[in-house]
DNA sequence: GTGAAAGCGCTAACAC
DNA sequence: GTGTTAGCGCTTTCAC
């Protein structure tokens, strides 16, 4: 048996070891940040200026920006810069971003805002959203700030926060039919709209075409003559894109459908059920996993086999731990991409370039266990 | 059938009613924007200011501010404020942020930042935290912004990232022995730790001693003698501390304990289960959840019965999609709540209120299938 | 090569 | 009640 005891009790007494042993402290934790820490943030000066680093080096301030900068332009003497430089050190200076970023009009932070109410980090399908989000942005290099929810649904307070110079660009997630749209596409703000295509706004989402019609092909080979499609809770361009792509596949492949809508609970499915087998439904197209996953709990509690009696198709396909995933047949969608896609086409919006208004990517069929 | 083709085909026809009907659309897109939209960004003046407002309303742009501050202790007539207000209205002006962050010294935006190279949203485990970032955020009405790690592991460029004035408050999720800890410490940024409880900055953890004993209590409860334990694969001191209370607790109950790392494959446990009967363990306790199911992965593969050749004991317990979850035995930790609670205290520190140094929450055990 | 000065957009103390 | 002014910390143009 190993000795982990012995590591944890020792474990405090680590941190001072390594952090003193491994870096310069004053740089970090310099005497004008001491000071601070001691009067609060209140009282007085508590940032160490771009003024005081001058004075300390014997220059003006001018002088300093110049070697701070970095530009290639100002020809500083190696003296002097070593003076400048060994006072930022002393001192412990540290740009101050908010200035940088007023005087600049550039803050190298990208903004992410959702309109919907259903937004929950934990629901797999945000996640990957967000962890695009979070890769894109690492990749061109800035922060990402998650714009609140909490100034409610007024479109100038919301548009107010959104463009405000906090951010120098924005990827949003909401309905076209958002008030806000309208406000966004004109302001000078870079926008990018994912997921939901938005028109007047370079949109980037997934090949919702080729989604309706991989289903449909896929129930007809299958055999199936008769399905039912489980629609949205709201009218989303995307899921009503891909319904109309299904109705037009399933209409040229001779595939009879019906419908019933997410929120309505399962009566109206019921009653297709209850029909004699020779009009009853095969299988059951829904618009999203979770809805798909929900179905196949009523199946369960009603006794429908499937997919021998009823398929079951779904759409979303994010993995959770693989281990722990149900093995839905579904159409796979890659969020993740999406969204990254979306960054980086805001990144070259943001440096200038024409970026594609429509911007659209390949979903995979998957089939799984249950049609 | 219904038609919901009808209801595509006029999706994009439905912006400009709901619209231009809603809302006064010049609030959202004034003049000066409209004008930003030609010109872009770098050539001239995009925004319109507080003095063009002052200007237009026939007021200094002092006045302006004390209207729109709306701070009580000036009093404005209201022939002067309605003035004032309509110039807002007309030019479309929003204060700029940056401007207003300089000044007041304060920009309602709390970070977060991971030191974790394992930091991946989709991990349920990270994905509520985040959700409960963004939770206590809404409730203190802040934006919250992720600090991107692209900057590397330089403590000093990492830190210089953090204190900038970019952000009021910050919360991390890093191991105790990083070298940021001691900087951010001594830091006048308020700080809050979570997961890793850090020394000398108030931290918000688990109950780990409560969750080592939970565990030690079932199995010897379910007659186990010989168990094994799956140390994680860094030192984190949480998953220590738990550890540590597991082997407290299972000495006292006569329980005896193997171990085995996480990193370093399954030859260990292997050697263990080949050992004869008397002498074989009949349990594992996993450092987390996803050890915990890539080990029972393990158990299919070579035939071993869970739980009644050997039970596996997980930690986490993190909710995925309920349907799709694995009845793993183990203990819930509430992540999305220390993460929440963090920024609550975060916020009270922000305020100027003292807060504790170890803020720890209760686990829960929760018995599954696997033990 | 370096300094002086203007100004990003805003707030707030002080004067009238 | 309103105007004036200083200044938050920074960058950058223009003199010297």
């Amino acid at each position: 048996m190993r000795g982990a005891t012995t590591g944890l009790s020792v474990a405090h007494g680590i941190v001072g070891i390594i952090c003193n042993g491994g870096y310069n402290i004053n740089k970090l934790c310099a005497v004008g940040e001491a000071i601070a820490c001691d009067r609060g943030r209140r009282s007085g000066k508590v940032t160490v200026s771009i003024r005081e680093v001058a004075k300390r080096a014997g220059v003006t301030h001018g002088t300093v920006s110049k070697v701070l900068g970095g530009n290639p332009k100002y020809s500083i003497p190696q003296s002097t810069r070593q003076r400048i430089l060994s006072a930022v050190d002393e001192l412990g200076y540290r740009p101050n971003y908010l200035a940088q970023s007023l005087k600049l009009g550039r803050t190298d932070i990208y903004g992410f805002y959702s309109g919907s109410r259903h937004f929950e980090i934990p629901n797999a399908y945000i996640a990957n959203i967000l962890e695009g989000l979070r890769a894109g942005c690492n990749e061109c290099e800035k922060d990402l700030l998650l714009v609140g929810t909490f100034r409610g649904t007024d479109p100038v307070t919301v548009y107010n926060a959104l463009a405000n110079g906090k951010i120098d660009g924005l990827v949003v997630f909401m309905y076209e039919y958002d008030a806000l749209c309208a406000a966004l596409a004109n302001s000078s703000l870079p926008v990018v709209a994912i997921v939901d295509p938005v028109p007047s706004i370079p949109s980037v989402s997934l090949d919702e075409q080729m989604g309706g019609r991989l289903i449909a092909e896929h129930l007809a080979e299958r055999g199936h003559r008769r399905v039912v499609y489980c629609t949205a809770y709201a009218p989303m361009a995307s899921a009503l894109e891909r319904h109309a792509a299904f109705l037009r596949e399933a209409e040229r492949l001779g595939l009879a459908v019906l419908e019933f809508a997410d929120h309505a609970g399962f009566e109206e499915l019921d009653a297709y059920m209850a029909l004699p087998v020779s009009e009853r439904p095969t299988a059951v197209v829904c618009w999203h996993d979770r809805a798909a996953e929900s179905l196949l709990g009523h199946c369960s509690d009603l006794g429908i086999s499937v997919p021998t009696e009823l398929a079951v198709i779904g759409f979303d396909g994010v993995p959770f731990s693989p281990e722990s995933q149900m093995r839905l047949t579904t159409v796979v969608a890659p969020w993740r991409d999406v969204a990254r896609e979306a960054v980086r086409l805001l990144d070259r919006r943001v440096a200038g370039d024409a970026i594609p208004p429509l911007t659209h990517l390949s979903v995979e069929f998957k089939e799984g266990a249950t049609g």
